[in-house]
DNA sequence: AACTTCACG
DNA sequence: ACGTACGTGAAGTTT
């Protein structure tokens, strides 16, 4: 039996365009109702399985309800204009899923669906309409359902005869005669004045049509029998329009033809184009592959697997002489390296380590630790720490695909080599089996003249080959070194906490009057709100927020308040970070390891993961106790710390030019003492503490992109104020507004800005036809140039300490940064060496138009560090 | 998976 | 009239 599903596009679209928030793809192109459309389609293609599929949509002006009645649809607003051009991706969906679209000039969709059903109903076909549009309820008989969206797009309920009665009290064919007599104002439908849903559905059950309720009005009531006989016409008319047209001409059986399924290839390239990223994977196995035959055949027929220990030589040797190869490392984190895969020059091997060992292992040893034999590799620092667990030290990492593709869009993320071959090569990867690895290769040989290209382009072959390469390893060491902590003290500092959480945990029911979760938002808001009836303040999506600036305003109002942000504050330093931490020790080397990711943040900064150790409490005295479980990995080392002194506003001085900022810099004077007495008027030495904290506070502000109402906030001031210290700071500091101002336009004439080494951030929002996306894009496009400037700094940093660290055969170790800030686990007798090495490095990495200032500090954990001031004569360090 | 909250620069 | 400080990652709750 055949099952015919019909789709009204424009109605589905429109939908899915209100349902989701806006989208766009890199380069600005809306792409929020084309996703929604695709979904629901392809979940109802899943949950229907039907075997004939057509989309119909309108076309032209509906002529014939035009001609009877002007009115028709008058008041409905215009295509919003970030919905329009979704019109036609939709339909290129449709095609590459070779559904049929059905377009009749002068037709709405309805019309089309009407026909079509009423085509399949005669040929006894079950049909099934998708639609957001309940006038289509009309329709419903013993043949038909339809399928309406409900609140968003995620939820369809399925409408039969029944549940149509159900509902409106009245057969699906008498939904007309309803809308006759009621109207409906967002169609411009009139009705009849003074008859309501209810009036209505009463006099249709007593009459069934409109037409026979005009034929007995005599029986009606008074003024009822008035209000018919005044809008007769009117009814009439109104009814007609609702009715869904079923015999739209030039329809017939062909309409309604078998669906061949999707073209995957064709479907592969829409989605890469509206970068449809998880749709794009979820279809990807079923597209042609670069493993298959077919598809390897013609740059490379076959891959060779290589278990001779002398074809092994011979193929290192060819290797060797190439001074190149694409390599695809196999294993994990855990086990390490298990098999190679190189595409070099026209071949394709496949090394699997299991038959090779251990002569073989000692062949390709030699190979990849050596740096004049260039690697080009996917996710290198992954294969950094696949061989050095199998004691093999990588060298020689030249072309990184992960690395390039993020430079080329940074903060998108996408980027594993399957995203990759997908957008650049329209290929999927398969997905296990011998051929993944040689596969993986070989798309790294595809992709890298792709990418190499953009690269060039976009100027960024130094930034790439001179910072972003050479990171890798650096972070790759940094990883592998790891960070020694003191497992007890970390179990004694947890246990502390649990017990203090305890303690407020009864605390905070006996005021309550009652248990509850404390840790949940909604259950704390109603006690708090409800129960205890204190003031709500700010709203969240769900409810009333009960965050720290919320409480910290109701702590006077009740002594709950206060008991709630402690165990808040206890519950975050357990939670996150003593038995956060606790879990993450690697057991066989008893340190933590972090992964610091080089492709994941939009300008141009590290991030560090599992844990992440960029995030460790440091503002709270209570919290700052954590830093001392970090301890040098010998008692004879000291942690080592070197941060740049406000990097940012230096970064901020020198892009801008501003006199007053550069002064202030070069005359080594406190920039947020020297801002106070800039804006407030007052003279250096009459700065008071609390103008010195404003004035910081409009610092920050400036760099993150100024608004008086975010200055407002934070200083807990009213706007105009807010407003009035941005005044004086511009006023006084007119180069730092020149620069936000000329920045902002170059990035409007772009789509982007860019970093003093060139790194680029693509800001679509500044395109935005809402205004306060598009001010979101003017703040991004002040703050990343500063903050990706920074980023830019200090890893060139990083790659020159590192260096000089290696070549000096010092054991002193770099172990982590945190994004102007580097630790260094040291030997006490290195000390006096290395510390004046860092500073240097980071002080003289680059000359800007003001200096750069390191501060050291210098201790036995990472709490209890101070500041070395002496560092050339390196004195004031005893331990 | 989304939301809220909170730790850092 | 509305809603806004920039960049991250983790934990816990709720859906």
């Amino acid at each position: 039996m055949s099952k015919f599903l019909v789709i009204d596009g424009n109605s589905l679209i429109h939908r899915a365009f209100h349902a989701i928030p806006p989208l766009s793809t890199s380069t600005g192109l809306p792409t929020n109702a084309v996703l929604g459309f695709t979904n629901m389609l392809l979940k109802v293609l899943e949950a229907e399985a039907p075997d004939r599929v057509a989309v119909a949509f309108d076309k032209g002006l509906p002529a014939f309800r035009h001609e009877a009645f002007t009115g028709y649809k008058a008041h409905r607003p215009a295509t919003p204009e970030d919905l329009r051009p979704q019109l036609a991706l939709a339909k290129e969906v449709l095609e590459a899923m070779r559904i049929q679209i059905i377009e009749v000039e002068g037709y709405e969709a309805d019309d089309i669906i009407g026909t079509l059903t009423r085509i399949a109903a005669e040929k006894k076909m079950d049909t099934l309409v998708l639609t957001g549009d309940q006038d289509t309820l009309q329709l419903v008989d013993e043949y038909n359902r339809v399928m309406l969206t409900r609140k968003g797009i995620t939820e369809l309920d399925v409408y039969d005869a029944a549940r149509v009665v159900e509902r409106f009290g009245l057969t699906p064919a008498r939904l007309t005669d309803m809308k006759g007599l009621v109207g409906d104002a967002s169609d411009n439908i009139p009705g009849v004045p003074g008859i309501g849903f209810k009036t209505a559905a009463k006099l249709l059950q007593t009459y069934h049509s409109l037409e026979e309720l005009l034929a007995n009005k005599d029986q009606l009531p008074l003024r009822l029998r008035q209000q018919l006989e005044k809008h007769a016409d009117q009814a009439v008319l109104s009814k007609q329009l609702a009715t869904i047209e079923r015999a739209v001409p030039g329809l017939d059986e062909d309409a309604i033809r078998e669906w061949p399924g999707p073209d995957y290839e064709a479907l592969l390239k829409v989605f890469s184009k509206l970068e449809f990223k998880s749709l794009a994977r979820n279809i990807a196995h079923r597209v042609p592959r670069v493993g298959d035959a077919s598809e390897l055949q013609r740059l490379c027929p076959v891959y060779q697997k290589v278990v001779e220990i002398k074809e092994l030589s011979r193929v290192v040797e060819k290797i060797k002489a190439a001074g190149q190869a694409h390599i695809a490392f196999g294993g994990n984190r855990a086990s390490g390296l298990e098999a190679l895969s190189v595409a070099v020059e026209d071949a394709i091997f496949y090394l699997p380590f299991g038959k090779l060992e251990p002569e073989g292992l000692a062949i390709i040893r030699e190979m990849l630790e050596n740096p004049d034999v260039t690697k080009l590799t996917a996710d290198g620092k992954d294969a950094y720490w696949f061989c050095h667990l199998r004691g093999i030290r990588l060298a020689g990492l030249a072309f990184d695909t992960t690395v390039a593709a993020y430079l080329i869009k940074p903060g998108a993320g996408g980027l594993a080599l399957e995203d990759l071959s997908l957008e650049y090569l329209h290929l999927a990867l398969p997905e296990g089996g011998e051929e993944a690895l040689p596969a993986r290769a070989e798309s790294i040989r595809r992709l890298l003249p792709f990418l190499q290209t953009k690269l060039r382009m976009l100027e960024q072959e130094e930034l790439f080959s001179e910072i972003e390469m050479p990171l890798i390893a650096v972070l790759a060491r940094m990883e592998i070194v790891g960070i020694k902590v003191d497992r007890k003290q970390l179990a004694a500092m947890s246990e502390e906490f649990g017990q203090q959480i305890t303690r407020l945990e009864s605390e905070i029911y006996a005021m309550a009057g009652e248990r509850f979760n404390i840790s949940s938002p909604r259950q704390l808001g109603n006690i708090l709100f409800g129960k205890l009836g204190l003031p709500k303040g700010r709203k969240t999506k769900t409810g009333y927020s009960t965050d720290a600036n919320v409480l910290e305003e109701l702590a006077g109002e009740h002594e709950i308040v206060a008991k709630v942000l402690e165990y808040r504050q206890l519950v975050k330093l357990k939670g996150t970070y003593t038995d956060g931490l606790a879990a993450l020790i690697d057991p066989q080397t008893a340190r933590l390891h972090t992964t610091l990711h080089q492709t994941v943040t939009a300008t141009g900064r590290l991030s560090s993961a599992e844990p992440n150790l960029q995030n460790i409490p440091v503002r709270l005295e209570i919290g700052r106790r954590i830093r001392k479980v970090f301890v040098p990995s010998d008692p004879a080392n000291v942690l080592l710390t070197a941060d740049y002194s406000q990097i940012e506003l230096r970064i901020l001085a020198h892009l801008s030019g501003d006199p007053a900022l550069i002064s202030a810099f070069r005359e080594g004077q406190d920039i947020h003492t020297r801002t106070a007495a800039e804006v407030f008027g007052v003279l250096m030495e009459g700065v008071t503490p609390e103008l010195r904290r404003r004035a910081k506070a409009v610092n920050f502000g400036i760099i993150y992109g100024i608004s008086d109402f975010g200055l407002a906030r934070d200083l807990k001031i009213p706007r105009k104020e807010a407003a009035e210290y941005i005044r004086r700071y511009f006023a006084r500091l007119p180069r730092v507004r020149e620069f936000i101002e000329s920045t902002i336009s170059q990035a409007r004439n772009n789509g982007y800005v860019t970093t003093i080494r060139n790194r680029r951030r693509n800001i679509p929002e500044l395109f935005s036809p809402n205004q306060t996306v598009r001010g979101f894009g003017e703040r991004v496009a002040t703050n990343s140039p500063i903050q990706g400037s920074a980023a830019d700094i200090i890893k060139m940093a990083m790659i020159r300490i590192d260096r000089r660290l290696q070549e000096g055969r010092y054991k002193s170790a770099m172990i982590l940064q945190v994004h102007d800030e580097l630790i260094f686990d040291v030997p006490t007798h290195e000390l006096c060496e290395v510390a004046p090495l860092i500073k240097q490095e980071m002080e003289q990495v680059v000359e800007l138009g003001v200096p750069l200032v390191v501060d050291l500090k210098v201790g036995p954990n990472w709490y209890d560090v101070r500041k070395i001031e002496e560092v050339t004569k390196c004195l004031s360090y005893q331990k």
